[in-house]
DNA sequence: CAGGATCCACCGTGATACTG
DNA sequence: CAGTATCACGGTGGATCCTG
C-alpha cells in the first residue's frame, strides 16, 4: 500500500501478499512494521515522558546510533506520531514530542509492556522447559 | 537474559544494552522481538480462530513458506504460547492451538489491530503530507 | 548540537530439494 | 502431510567520517 518514497527514508519490511483475518486486510502489519524494528518503541517510551532533544534521546536510549535515531524519529514524524520543532540557534536545537496520535500509540505500547511483565516468568519457564526437552 | 539455545531455533534480534523506562528493564522488547517478525502475528491471529493443522495454517497465511511456518510455530511453542499435538498416523497430523497465555497475547494483538484500523487514515494522511513537503 | 553520507556485516527470509 | 537441510539474497542496523 502507499507508494514508497524511495528517495527519502529507507523503508522497513515489504508488504504481505494478501490479508489474513478472513480475507480482508486487518492492517495489523501496518502497526507492527512500525513497532517491530529495534528502536521505535524505545523512542516512543522515552518521548512519552515529555519533550526531548536529539541528544537527550540519544543518551536516554543506550546503544542507539545517531543514524538509527535519525531514521527512527524521521519515520515517526512522517507517520504523524512525533512532532519536530527546530530552533535555528547556534548550536542548533531540535525538540521532539509525541502528537496526540503518538501518545495513543504509546499507550498501546505500555499495555504491551504490562503484558510482557505479567508473563515474563511464564515465558521464561516454558522456554527453559522446551530447551530441556530438545537438547 | 536467558541463555540462547544456539543449537535449535534461529533467534531473532539480539538484546538491547540497557533498559529504558527509567533505569530498569520494562521488558517491552521481549514481546516485540516475538511479534516483530514477519509471520508471528499472522499465525497468532489464525490460531485465535481455533485449532489448526500445519497445512491449514500454511494455506490460511498466503506467502508464508514451509520453513518460516515451521520456525514461527516452533518459537511460539517454545515460549509456551502455542501447543502442538502430534498424531502418529500416516500421513502424519499435527494440531496447533493457542495456550491460555497465547490467547491473552492474541488479545493484545487484536487491540493493536483496532488501533491500526482507527488511525490508518490519519497515518496515511500524515505520510502523504510529509512526502509532499520533502519531495 | 543535529544531523547527512558511505561502507559493511549480520541474519531473517525465500527458494528449492529431500525425508519419514 | 509435516517437516528438515542447504544456499543465496536483501534489508536493517552498526561504525565511521563529514557538514552547517
Amino acid at each position: 500500500m502507499s507508494v514508497t518514497n524511495t528517495a527519502v527514508i529507507p523503508q522497513v519490511n515489504g508488504p504481505i501478499p494478501a490479508g489474513p483475518c478472513g480475507d480482508d486486510d486487518c492492517g495489523i502489519r501496518d502497526v507492527l512494521d512500525r513497532l517491530g524494528d529495534r528502536w521505535t518503541v524505545l523512542v516512543l517510551v522515552e518521548l512519552s515522558k515529555g519533550t526531548r532533544r536529539f541528544r537527550e534521546l540519544e543518551r536516554a536510549i543506550p546503544g542507539i546510533s545517531q543514524r538509527m535515531l535519525t531514521l527512527t524519529t524521521k519515520r515517526l514524524c512522517r507517520d504523524g506520531l512525533v512532532e519536530r520543532t527546530v530552533y535555528p540557534t547556534i548550536p542548533p536545537q531540535t525538540d521532539y514530542r509525541l502528537t496526540p496520535m503518538g501518545k495513543s500509540l504509546a499507550d498501546m505500547v505500555f499495555a504491551l509492556a504490562d503484558w510482557s511483565r505479567d508473563h515474563k516468568e511464564a515465558v521464561a519457564a516454558a522456554r527453559s522447559r522446551w530447551d530441556q526437552e530438545h537438547l
